[in-house]
DNA sequence: ACCGGAGCCTGTTAGC
DNA sequence: TGCTAACAGGCTCCGG
């Protein structure tokens, strides 16, 4: 489900309320969401910690803590980060809750249950696999022209690659592709260095407009404090296969590319 | 190195 | 209306 813009929204919603805050019980109902210690563990490491930061790494959200620890947390297709007062119901779907001060609680709601809690002393060896973060300073048109340059591989498939490229997922992959004009079954290294700059800017303009709109409600996502984002008005190719292309007079046609619903239109993506 | 498929899960929707 | 199959925002593993 969510993707970069819709992760960053939620880590700065519960970077205003929730650093500074000491977690004080923990609760869990599905041992898989528990992804590196059970929760017999967890408890003991974490209770009594302060959250101490929190930030976007791809689309991992990472929680820092004043202990050796760090918690990681990875929301998947349908996982949602609710902080709500400790008194109030708590719905359906909720498998990990943090007890935290100030009588609040954050529920970690998942409906497929794909999500997953890491706790680690080593983050780097779950986030540095990673690749550059398309929003970030060190993301240049140079290097990801290089980076095209350097694989062979089908264009949308390898953006979907968090290796190769952090936080963009498939509907930012196609609404990307489509801004820059290029089809998404191209091989990365035909891309001329001029396609590489529209891509480049392309990315980076979605991910970042998405951002300002409060990230993409479809289904599941949901900013902590229960309101939803208004990026899915504003989609260009994404959901729309049958639909008038937008900039020509083309159809927007819907394929499967590296197992994944592509939406593209093929008169002015090529 | 890269691709396709299966698997992890449940809920919703499209099609018959 | 009712059942079944397909599909969903992610990612990892496996075999070829």
């Amino acid at each position: 489900m969510p993707e970069l813009p819709e992760v960053e929204i939620v880590v700065r919603s519960l970077r205003e309320d929730v650093i500074g805050r000491i977690i004080l019980d923990i609760k869990n109902s599905w041992p898989n969401h528990l992804a590196s210690v059970d929760l017999v563990e967890m408890r003991k490491r974490v209770i009594g910690s302060e959250i101490t930061g929190i930030n976007r790494r791809g689309k991992y959200i990472v929680f820092d803590l004043d202990s050796p620890d760090t918690m990681i947390i990875h929301l998947k297709m349908t996982g949602q980060l609710l902080l709500q007062p400790a008194t109030s119901a708590e719905g359906d779907h909720v498998h990990t809750t943090f007890l935290l001060s100030g009588d609040d609680e954050l529920r970690f709601r998942d409906v497929r249950k794909f999500g997953r809690v890491y706790l680690t002393q080593k983050p780097v060896e779950i986030l540095g696999q990673l690749g550059p973060e398309p929003l970030s300073e060190s993301f240049t048109p140079r290097l990801l022209n290089e980076m095209l340059l350097g694989r062979r591989r089908v264009l949308k498939p390898l953006l979907l690659d968090q290796h190769f490229i952090s936080g963009i997922g498939n509907i930012y992959a196609d609404e990307s592709l489509f801004h820059a004009k290029l089809a998404p079954n191209r091989l990365s290294n035909t891309i001329s260095e001029d396609e590489s700059r529209q891509l480049y800017s392309s990315i980076r303009k979605t991910l970042q407009f998405a951002v300002d709109r409060g990230g993409a409600t479809i289904s599941d996502y949901r900013q902590p404090d229960g309101s939803e984002g208004e990026m899915q008005n504003s989609f260009k190719v994404y959901g729309k296969a049958g639909d008038p292309c937008r900039r020509c007079d083309g159809i927007i046609e819907r394929v499967i590319l590296g197992g994944r619903s592509t939406f593209f239109c093929a008169s002015c993506q090529i």
